[in-house]
DNA sequence: GCAGCGGTGTTATGCTATAACGTATTGGAA
DNA sequence: TTCCAATACGTTATAGCATAACACCGCTGC
């Protein structure tokens, strides 16, 4: 196996500067976090992270995160993932577990049919503590 | 019938204000909205709005809404609502549409379970665009 | 009284995100 | 090949969201 992490060929030098920070932290990162670990390769202002963030959550490499604020990257290497996914956030080490649950995605979409609801994007975040900090604590 | 937003008696005066701000409001604001319209009642600085929608969140009345920073008064009048909360925003007209589902909370909570991630928080919320906005389309 | 607590008011500051402008690069279509 | 359009880039300035730190007030209970 050549990398835990492979990035897309197609990226410009941004997005693959800025997905490969995002890889490279095991947790959330802040658009201002980003750019820090980012200025030693040249990058300078916010707006140069949340161009490239806006692409690479366009298509699905990394997510945002509504309730901290910030980005990850994709849990999943080639980005088989569809449709609704959740988060749990860890609030003692900062961890984001991502997964998918289709009975969830089917009781949303029930809902929003008996509503006459569009849905365009869904935000599925749980807060909490994660089993390492619990047994730890 | 009196009045279709009743205030708990026990609000202090800031607290009050800024509910009745939310109910008076049909779509979510931002402090920052609301420290606007409550300039005329005296307020003057956003810590006296996030102070006061601290503690009505912490008791239910009202909820944040983590994709749009922003904040609505609780639906349920007298806050009878357990559990999970979900939320859906029009993106054209903003109107927000409380609900609550124990099968996702049940899914979750399985999750959690099988996981061994002790929840203290959810947050669940879909864009898209309601009924009404997608009809006058 | 007065100590403790919760609420208040104020100033200053920090973090998150985008507007507006111009330049550079890229990839077709004529 | 040359031109055009689309996309990315770089920079400055500004807008929008949130909290730190400190002082004061008013109440309750001892």
């Amino acid at each position: 196996m050549a990398h835990s992490h492979v990035v897309p060929g197609d990226l410009t030098r941004n997005q693959g500067l800025v997905l490969g920070a995002l890889n490279a932290s095991g947790a959330p990162l802040s658009a201002y976090d980003i750019l820090d670990t980012l200025r030693a390769d040249g990058l300078r202002a916010p707006l140069q992270v949340y161009r490239a963030l806006d692409k690479l959550v366009e298509r699905g490499l990394a997510h945002r995160l509504e309730s901290l604020n910030a980005f990850v990257a994709c849990a999943d290497e080639h980005c088989h993932r569809k449709g609704l996914i959740a988060f749990a956030i860890c609030a003692k080490c900062g961890k984001v577990d991502e997964f998918a649950d289709a009975v969830i995605e089917e009781r949303l979409g029930a809902w929003a049919t008996e509503k006459g609801f569009k849905v365009e994007q869904t935000t599925m975040e749980i807060r909490g503590q994660c089993a390492a900090c619990l047994a730890a604590a």
